[in-house]
DNA sequence: CGAATTTGCTTGTTTTTTGCAAGTAAGTTC
DNA sequence: GAACTTACTTGCAAAAAACAAGCAAATTCG
């Protein structure tokens, strides 16, 4: 058994999750606990109503969420995280990475809004404990 | 010294890569050894003209690639990655990781097109020796 | 229960981005 | 120095995104 689609399998990753708004999404939900299509809205970066709904539905048929009652026997209707979509994790983990190391001033300028610094040390020296934890919030 | 945009490093990171040419360029870069407009025209993708020469200026003004001679005292230019574009090389590679998990058949499923076998190998068991290796070759 | 409110979208319309086809000026080859 | 290649730019049509309303199902409240 081998790859399959007979893509450059970075092509394969960016069908999925190469634009902007897809990887938000599975941002808010990793690492904001955003479960329904309101909790999505309200995102510091506004998406628009039509990009989301589409953006969740085609998430949803690449299976990386899936959509499931809101509260036990509820018709109301909120998103997961599948294990596919939780296994984008690393890549965002990296992209975080990056950012840290290159989202400065240069040395010895001000220091402005503080971000989950915290974070950053654990990407560093705890990857897969800090994996396991946003995963089992996920739950 | 800390974070200094206030956008979530995710969004840092993706106002440099959140589409889908710019990756791949980095990637024909990174896997390829592609330096010069026509080598990045030539690739399977198809990107055009004007999105390519419109990329690799954003990319130059971000700090990920930068002009240099094509050869020794050419007046024609080629394009080198920065240690900034080289730094996305772990994005990328666990971006092929998860295809590798992901673009697959079910289970007995019939074969096709091979793909770099030895690289999704070398991610799991020498992710280090094979980002110095590629970090090498694009000298 | 029923009216008011909230939620999760859909449907236009405008603006921006992309894709495609030509064209062109500088650089190279012969 | 004429022909060819390279590295783009320009113009236009098509696709996608942003913006603004609208709306039906679900929920809350009196």
């Amino acid at each position: 058994m081998a790859k399959v689609s007979g893509k450059c399998p970075v092509v394969f990753a960016l069908d999925v999750i190469g634009d902007k708004w897809s990887l938000l999404v599975l941002r808010d939900m990793l690492f904001r606990g955003k479960r329904t299509y309101g909790d999505f809205l309200k995102s510091h970066e506004k998406i628009s109503t039509n990009i989301l709904a589409d953006r969740l539905g085609k998430l949803e048929a690449a299976g990386m969420i899936a959509k499931v009652p809101a509260r036990p026997n509820s018709p109301r209707k909120a998103y997961k995280m599948t294990e596919k979509g939780a296994d984008m994790l690393p890549v965002i983990l990296e992209m975080i990475a990056w950012s840290a190391k290159y989202d400065r001033y240069p040395e010895g300028a001000a220091l402005i809004a503080g971000a989950p610094d915290d974070l950053l040390h654990r990407i560093k020296t705890d990857r897969d404990g800090l994996m396991a934890e946003l995963r089992l919030a996920l739950q």
